[in-house]
DNA sequence: CCTGCACTAAGTACAGCGTACGTAGTAGTC
DNA sequence: GACTACTACGTACGCTGTACTTAGTGCAGG
């Protein structure tokens, strides 16, 4: 009986192909471009082990000779979205590489707004984002750094977009779950703020909203804060 | 026959007690904690329904009286978590308010590992994150700044601690669903990465881990990043 | 060449999940 | 005291991840 189930490895150093028995019918990409289709189509949550195998046109269980565990799809998932980054010659600016790195990775997030909610550390060491790292620090070469500081530079742009774009998707992405619809809940949550907010309980929070009254331009405030990230790394 | 299932309604909105019929046998609080004790003795994947319902004593579906969905109750949890969160008179001196601020909620975050896995903005409107960021906007009174730029600036610094700390727990909190120890799991990530270290593929980032060799210091680390937020919104 | 074995593929089954629904019992109101 | 809104709880359904079994395929060694 062949090993089964789970094993203590990481995904990429598990060989697509061993050499014996029948030649599997799909690759690694196949199995992660069907998962992410679902995904972008049907929300995260959608992403079953069923699923993906339907997408596939296979038995669900055939699955698992390819992806030992759901987990392990999620990684191949993060992996294939972050294929789609474009790397480029350093300019020899590196605030406006960054800056570039940074909107296209919101791009990147806002084409498949389930990558915020599987960022996670323990993914950097896909292919794709090995990659990314590498293109980072090589856009940081003019900076006069250390790598320790250049490293908690990326960690820092990047968490700081992650958590944006979050924010930004997050109850679209929710509301996928939730039995009704996206506008309701939004209309619900802001009358509820309006009421705490009426109630004379917080006062400076009431200040704050009748001062900026009128929707937020997110454009404006991501740009803000990718300048302020870049503003806290540069010498002074 | 009573209203039943969710209606698009906060839990906040919805009144703990109507006056009518047999007195509830728990309190939303009762409620919360059940959940928090379980997410922190077993891990938030433990937070199941029939789980919270056992640790009360109550039957499953007794829930849904308090409770209307999963997500209302991942809502208490987070707010039951903020009212841990010490408020203190403002002392004049933002820059040390604003890191008290951070410094507390990470040990917030590391006694609830769960909790940035649940951070999100919709959960912002509960009670106690609304005093917190009523407390936060004190804090930076004597910052020349408008409301906008404030909260801006309480969103980043919030932002930055949740990742930071998120990447510091996330595979405590993700390991329990593995099928192996987390010591197996960073030594196999670690060799993975060593491997794809040594393939010369990433020069720069072999640079990297050649000069900053041995462990890193966390505490001195999450320091600079707050340190960087802060001078990111100090007036120059 | 053939035999054997390592692999892929697929089906069945199980434990657990969120929750819709029906029913029984309780306590405040008229 | 009757009505009625409410709480409590059991059953049941469709979904999940995945352990295990069986059948079939094609490369490697003799």
């Amino acid at each position: 009986m062949a090993v089964r189930g789970a094993v203590p490895e990481v995904i990429w150093a598990r060989p697509e192909r061993t050499g014996r028995g029948p030649k599997p019918a799909y690759t690694r990409d196949d199995i992660a471009a069907a998962a992410v289709r679902i995904a972008d189509a049907r929300g995260l949550d959608a992403v079953s082990m069923r699923h993906v195998a339907a997408e596939l046109g296979c038995g669900t269980m055939s699955l698992y000779n390819y992806v030992p565990r759901k987990e392990d799809l999620y990684e191949l998932m993060v992996d294939a979205a972050g294929a789609e980054h474009e790397l480029w010659e350093p300019s020899g600016d590196w605030r406006g590489d960054m800056r570039r790195v940074a909107r296209q990775t919101r791009e990147l997030m806002h084409r498949h707004p389930w990558l915020p909610r599987l960022m996670s550390p323990v993914y950097g060491f896909s292919p794709h984002a090995l990659r990314y790292l590498e293109h980072c620090l090589a856009c940081l070469d003019p900076l006069e750094a250390a790598y320790g500081t250049k490293m908690e530079f990326i960690a820092m742009l990047n968490g700081m977009v992650t958590t944006y774009v979050r924010n930004e998707l997050d109850t679209a992405e929710r509301v996928r779950a939730l039995p009704w619809s996206e506008d309701e809940e939004n209309a619900v949550r802001i009358a509820h703020l309006g009421r705490q907010i009426a109630s004379g309980a917080y006062p400076r929070m009431a200040a704050a909203f009748a001062q900026d009254a009128g929707p937020i331009d997110l454009e404006a405030v991501f740009e803000r804060m990718v300048e302020r990230v870049l503003d806290a790394f540069a010498p002074r």
